[in-house]
DNA sequence: GACGTTTTTGGGAACGTTTGCACACTTTTT
DNA sequence: AAAAAGTGTGCAAACGTTCCCAAAAACGTC
């Protein structure tokens, strides 16, 4: 069973044109007559014809389909992201494909390359919590393939960048716990190698430089795979409690809610008494019990942004020399007492 | 700029064979000599070469790719799905497509014939709640276009689809309800003409013909655009509270969320008052206050056999003309009071 | 060594488009 | 009346593949 459709060869068929004109009166050019125009404009509308856009890609190389790979959409940053990205590319006439890493460097390499042998224009990337090598991203870059990193982004990679202001984002979130009266406050975070994880760790730091708060490594917990697995997740708040922190600053959406989940589950009497502030775009926050507070990425904006960048390097006339890495301001959702913990 | 590839052209001029020799000798046809075969294997190898699937489209008229039109992706239930869809359409050498409707009739009609334009192999499609009229999806299907229904169903519609047991799941969740002592069961639901909404308003009756409870038509509420327009939802909340409800049922994730959402917004007095049953795929219900009792769909097992359904209609040789609506059972997850409640 | 087989290779059409070029016809200019 | 210019159309190539068909090469057989 095969879908069939009209082409320009049976429209031409049909009025005893030739392809060629019909092509070119359905592109509205000027050669063509008035009258022949309208008859192949009035037929064309009739039988539904669509041009074909598999054959168009083929001729023009190019298939105005621009390539996504998050970890996760079951991700509400990410989810929020792709929304944003769709947002332009759609008005600017481009298709997206969404495809999963779900964090393994594996799966990302084979969806990336799987994306390129399908033609697409351009590439937006958020990099799995494990990846470490991208010389598999760099051939395709330097085979002519845009891309636009955001959010986990490489460090020497000459290309638009979009991240969120992660230092600040951190610096803020530690900052209100401090101000909420903690000192033993522990950080809950992602792989070390990712671009996100550096940076907030610096900003955690520096918040609790500004008061003069002693900086412990071993209230530093990593997650190699990002709250994947919840055995992980488990075993970092398990060693993090024997040092009492009364709260934890958490650097990744599924960390925070993973953590809070992990605290409930593991150690309930104490899941009300710490303090806990973290990267979250989950819009039921408010639903959370123990509340916390959040620090909300720009999602949206950022998937503007990056596809904006990205349309605009693959029609760029010539070669790119000048890379922007553009930042964008986090927003700190403070605890709600009157809500999330009235019925403590 | 364009992405350059190496192409089988490439190789047989590189080689000094045709084209039609390359070809055979990648397919591994039994014509080509051994010899000739590792040479043109070997040379692909070295160039990286790959078969341009825009090429191989065009030629064998289908794309490999399959369409996924769902409300949203930003929804637990929604994602899983589409989770379970790649599980099998990659095994399968299918490549999926996602596209959005965000709950409106316009959108979903507009994505669904951008992707039949695009060459999908078939489609794979949960109909927005505002969609009542599928005659598009009539002219689509009569021209060959293969199309499997999940979730959301039409009526009268000739294919496979596949849901959940919404009656058996609204049943339990409410009867769930009754046993826990409630007696004044409000029901917040979807906009009526989905599929889903009359059979969960089955469930919901006849469990309360069960215990003798009698139905009243004003305890259930409908909502047009599916919990997308947080003031709908405020609204249905207000205008139930003043049958003083001791439980609501509520048919839908995004509602459910909704829901309590809008009573701890407008209503916190009552909001730990009134004892939920929803329907919702959320992983992050443990972390609910007021918790609930959840009723969970098989959502991954609903995309694979909805995948597994539309590729053997798109590779089915002859036409089909007999149809499967496969039914799956849901879970009904029990408030844990243990954990949920503790700190009311 | 002539002929028939078998094995291996190449030519060219096709998939649906767009577009440079050539052609035919009409109109204008000289 | 002839040349030039303008108008409308068609031919054919190209994008990267596959595959039917034919041709060439290699091998046996008598």
């Amino acid at each position: 069973m095969r879908f069939e459709t009209s082409t320009i060869k049976d429209i031409a068929k049909a009025l005893g044109l030739s392809t060629s004109t019909v092509s070119r009166a359905l592109r509205d050019r000027y050669e063509i007559s008035e009258e022949t125009k309208k008859l192949v404009l009035a037929y064309a509308e009739k039988v539904n014809y669509r041009a074909n856009p598999i054959a168009l890609s083929l001729k023009e190389r190019r298939s105005y389909s621009i390539g996504i790979i998050v970890s996760e959409i079951a991700n509400n940053f990410f989810s929020q992201v792709i929304n944003g990205i769709e947002s332009i590319a759609y008005d600017r006439g481009y298709h997206v494909i969404i495809s999963q890493s779900h964090e393994s460097h594996k799966q990302e390499k084979l969806n990336v390359e799987h994306l390129a042998s399908r033609s697409i224009d351009g590439l937006l990337i958020a990099l799995s919590s494990e990846t470490q090598d991208i010389t598999y991203l760099r051939n395709l870059y330097s085979k002519g393939l845009p891309i636009v990193f955001f959010d986990r982004v490489p460090e020497d990679f000459d290309t638009h960048k979009v991240i969120a202001n992660n230092f600040k984002g951190s610096f803020d979130a530690t900052e209100h716990l401090i101000l909420s009266g903690k000192r033993t406050i522990a950080h809950l975070t992602n792989s070390e190698n990712l671009s996100i994880t550096k940076e907030r760790l610096k900003g955690y730091q520096a918040a609790l430089a500004k008061y003069h708060i002693e900086f412990k490594p071993e209230l530093v917990k990593y997650c190699q795979h990002g709250g994947m697995h919840s055995a992980e997740l488990e075993q970092a708040v398990k060693e993090l409690l024997p040092y009492k922190p009364d709260g934890i600053f958490i650097s990744s959406d599924r960390l925070t809610t993973g953590c809070i989940m992990a605290l409930k589950k593991t150690n309930p009497e104490v899941a009300h008494k710490i303090a806990i502030a973290g990267f979250t775009n989950s819009n039921l926050v408010e639903l959370f019990s123990p509340s916390l507070t959040s620090v909300k990425q720009p999602a949206f904006e950022m998937g503007q942004v990056a596809t904006e960048l990205l349309i605009s390097m693959i029609e760029a006339k010539r070669e790119i020399t000048e890379f922007e890495t553009k930042i964008l301001d986090t927003e700190l959702v403070r605890m709600q007492k009157n809500i999330g913990n009235r019925f403590l």
